[in-house]
DNA sequence: CCTAAACCCGTACACTGGTACGGATTCAAG
DNA sequence: CTTGAATCCGTACCAGTGTACGGGTTTAGG
């Protein structure tokens, strides 16, 4: 048993890039689902599963919490089309403000460095200056 | 005492939006300075210190962990200005990299939400089907 | 068939970012 | 001067997001 099969919570964690407690956390969190048992005692995870871990990371790292991918997550079960584009229409929503809020950072991060290489040995350097005051 | 002095932590912590616990925590987090008490038992707050505590929430919205803000911080008691050159140019490749993400998934929710709208009934939501396999 | 490696499950612990509490002290308005 | 609000400080607790551990079971390579 050099690797884990895929079929199993290691191969999912492995192929998503998670620790197999993260896996089981998700689980109990009622993010993934937990596969029936198959001819004994492991149990069986399709390969959908890999994916929806793999969903749940990248949605983490734009920001949004475990409860909020959940949210996002139940749009597959959804009865209705309609609840799922309303639900997708407030996560763009949230989406553009985080963009409109970050390009500010970005403008401002720019426009300090812009700065701090343009002027030569000054009293107190410019990028320090401006964050102690306003950095939207 | 209708309502606290400006100079005193709960001042402060009013003037930020936040909890004054919280101003503590973030002196115990070394984020912002303890100031000394002057005549007497309680500490006088300068403006900056309420300003810092609004830059850090600032931040935080942005997705920066504290600990970034601390470095973020840093650079404002920094002795090169190289060297707050330098963080800052990571920050804003974070912010960069940030935003390139959460502009994909910005396309694809719009994409879904069109699709949606526009085709009619179909055997499952498009939302639904993309989210399940890949969204970035 | 034996044995190491993986699974299973429950529980405990860890780290972040706070929030709440309680007793002692201090301030300031009436 | 009294009294209620605010400060100070230490400590405890909370929710979110995992991670670690330990003992029992199952699997599969040799």
């Amino acid at each position: 048993m050099k690797e884990p099969k895929e079929s199993t919570i290691g191969g999912v964690a492995r192929s998503a890039g998670v620790n197999v407690e993260t896996v089981r956390y998700y689980q109990r969190m009622g993010l993934v689902p937990v596969p029936k048992r198959v001819y004994g005692s492991f149990r069986e995870y399709p390969p959908a599963i890999a994916t929806r871990v793999r969903f749940i990371r990248r949605a983490q790292q734009l920001g949004f919490t475990l409860a909020e991918v959940k949210n996002l997550l139940a749009l597959e079960d959804g009865r209705s089309c309609s609840q799922a584009r309303g639900l997708a229409a407030m996560k763009l929503a949230s989406v553009e403000s985080r963009i409109a809020d970050l390009n500010r950072m970005r403008r401002t991060l720019k426009h300090l460095i812009a700065q701090c290489g343009a002027g030569g040995v000054r009293v107190r350097c410019p990028i320090i200056e401006t964050l102690a005051h306003d950095i939207t």
